[in-house]
DNA sequence: ATTAACTCTGTACGCCGTACAGTATAACGA
DNA sequence: TCGTTATACTGTACGGCGTACAGAGTTAAT
């Protein structure tokens, strides 16, 4: 499949495996060596520093100085192993009190912190979250981000419609820094140095008469961010409109 | 890397693919016996009944009757493939012209016409686009969705931005849609029923009392959907706020 | 007739997740 | 104390991927 996806393993194994429940039975054979907080922390480490994709078996074991089948009595699979990932890098983001403050400013704290998230940890952006983690740190975080919304006189159908399109609107923008920033690296080129590969090549098949606005607004843009993809202004801009677009909703 | 992205072969290449350019030399060798856009289309045909990772060279050959090396004769690799297949995509999307309807209107067609997109084309919304598409279709498809915001007040940098927050917006719901029918086919169970598999296993280990808002909200949304992911819903009330969010831009 | 350009193909390399079988180890019941 | 047995760990192997490379066959220009 294109990329990885979040709740894909068998449902008992993972929330045994993000819940930590011990084995029921005495353990009777020799003592791990690791732990899983061990497979899961080198995971995170190799995916912060070269993306999801370099996260396998085989590279985690040799980081760890086992042999990869060994992974699999720490971790049921790699489906597992990327939510257990996500539920510890959801239970590190912080959670500062924003009772009794402004809802534009509540939110824009949730949206603060979980764009940090994307920031500290770029994978979590590219990971497909329609089966959601079920493990603790999933859900305390959740219920934090609930917290902002309640009080504001929205239904509860409504708070999670919000909540969900606020941080629909976060990961998006986070997937697409962490997607250029990937593309950056992949390529050994930045933006500009793509769109100047790119633009004398084009000049000769592209009619600028024929596409009016797309050649004049492409140019603006591209000026304006230095031919390069600007994710703080696409965020700020973004995030007013987002919150603009909900206090229609709020403060009806 | 995790998923496919757009532009992420050598731009000479992939320009002189997208806009078809002849090769220079006369042909000296044996005729082809396909073309490019067999190549496109028959990748076309495995992304949109089995998903972007479904499209291998090897599958697309087999599929053409062909050896797996052949198809590096059409196409210089599979980033060139992509990228061609996407363009393509845009270039049969329809342009009605929607000239002096009111601003809503316009764009709510701009985002129909993506979500359409992404409706035929389920891998479409999951293509890491940070370096586009430089092809005619993409072209095209630029020029006309600038078109419906110009003539609102808006200054050439804050028509891009409107249009790149649009469309992130319709992405973003495709690709959650895309999402769950993809976990939907590959795990063999719908949403109700991989909810069903966990609740009882979550029921065991959540605290709700500890966690009251998520609980509650939780089980609100998800007996509010039939606990599945309401694609429709999603883009309903997003597309709104969005368009809440950019009257305070347009009519500002 | 020769040569150069081109199409097509088979093999091979290094990645991936993981099934499976085998061996070493440690705690249990006797 | 001595099996017995659950467990930890390892090596090999399979089928998938993109594609580099070398070679064989075909056609048009010289």
């Amino acid at each position: 499949m294109s990329g990885e996806r979040s709740g894909a393993g068998d449902p008992a194994k993972t929330l045994r495996l993000l819940w930590r429940e011990p084995g029921a039975a005495p353990r009777r054979g020799p003592r791990q060596t690791l732990s899983i907080d061990a497979v899961v922390d080198a995971g995170t480490a190799v995916a912060d520093a070269e993306g999801l994709a370099a996260v396998s078996m085989r590279r985690l074991a040799t980081d760890l100085g086992v042999s990869t089948m060994t992974m699999y009595t720490y971790v049921p699979g790699k489906a597992e192993l990327v939510d257990a990932m996500l539920d510890a890098a959801y239970a590190r983001m912080p959670r500062p009190d924003t009772t009794g403050r402004p809802w534009r400013e509540r939110l824009t704290a949730v949206a603060d912190a979980n764009r940090a998230l994307c920031r500290t940890h770029p994978w979590v952006a590219g990971v497909h979250t329609a089966r959601p983690t079920l493990g603790p740190g999933a859900m305390a975080r959740y219920e934090y981000e609930l917290s902002a919304l309640d009080g504001l006189g929205l239904s509860d159908v409504e708070m999670d419609d919000a909540l969900t399109y606020l941080t629909g609107f976060v990961y998006g923008c986070a997937r697409a820094e962490a997607d250029a920033r990937a593309a950056a690296t992949d390529s050994a080129m930045n933006d500009e140095q793509w769109w100047a590969a790119n633009a004398p090549l084009l000049a000769k098949v592209f009619d600028a008469e024929a596409y009016p606005l797309a050649a004049r607004v492409g140019t603006a843009a591209g000026t304006a961010h230095g031919a390069a993809y600007d994710a703080d202004h696409a965020y700020t801009f973004g995030l007013a409109r987002v919150l603009d677009g909900l206090a229609a909703l709020v403060e009806r």
